[in-house]
DNA sequence: ACGCTATTTCCATATTTTTCGAAATTGTGT
DNA sequence: ACACAATTTCGAAAAATATGGAAATAGCGT
């Protein structure tokens, strides 16, 4: 992963109703929730919620699949996975805390 | 951790050249570096690199220590650990990858 | 084709972030 | 007290982000 890109990805989850819009789509699981259905929960105008949902997915964040006309979205865990490692090596270069996170993405 | 804190912090690596300058952080390892060794690398007036600096510390990624004239700052392992905890807690609230990561920072 | 719903794009505005030169501050040694 | 080095604060400009109303678009059922 490029510094770039995990920049990216970080400033992405880095605001407040991103992150929670990103948590509620990790909360619906694999089935994913519709544009509409995240929006009910959020109570955020539609126009704003589309702005947010297009940076998550532009970074790679989230998927979205058509069904009909809703649009499914779904957290795109590889991706947060990678980043998640990314963040992991960056941390465990130093001892201190690489026996713990080492094991787990390795 | 509280949504907030994580998506400052979040936010507050979400630069590329704060990313950066955590990443010579981390790898300058337990000794730490000082802010003006920190500018040596990487090039950019200090008044700039000392706002990027204050909002790592403000967040709780970075510690900084006097020594002398110089200030000496260490990335902050117990904040990144909380920080990446989190993230694996939202992505792994799913089973995907619930196995993989979950071990590591039980 | 029409009507309906879901979602995005367009546009504008308020706010925040980024950047950095210049001045101020802090701490040490003499 | 003074000089010097390291770092921060001040002040200000440019750029990016966040927000949302209104209009446009996409896709399905009839």
């Amino acid at each position: 992963m490029k510094l770039e890109k995990a920049a990216a990805q970080l400033e992405a989850l880095g605001n407040p109703t991103r992150l929670q819009l990103y948590r509620i789509l990790v909360r619906a699981g694999d089935g994913g929730l519709a544009v509409g259905s995240v929006q009910g929960k959020l109570d955020i105008p539609s126009s704003t919620l589309s702005h947010h949902l297009k940076r998550l997915v532009d970074t790679g964040l989230v998927t979205q699949e058509r069904q009909a006309t809703t649009l499914i979205c779904r957290a795109n865990y590889p991706g947060m996975n990678a980043l998640i490692g990314y963040l992991a090596d960056e941390c465990c270069a130093d001892a201190t805390c690489a026996p713990a996170v080492g094991k787990a993405l390795a």
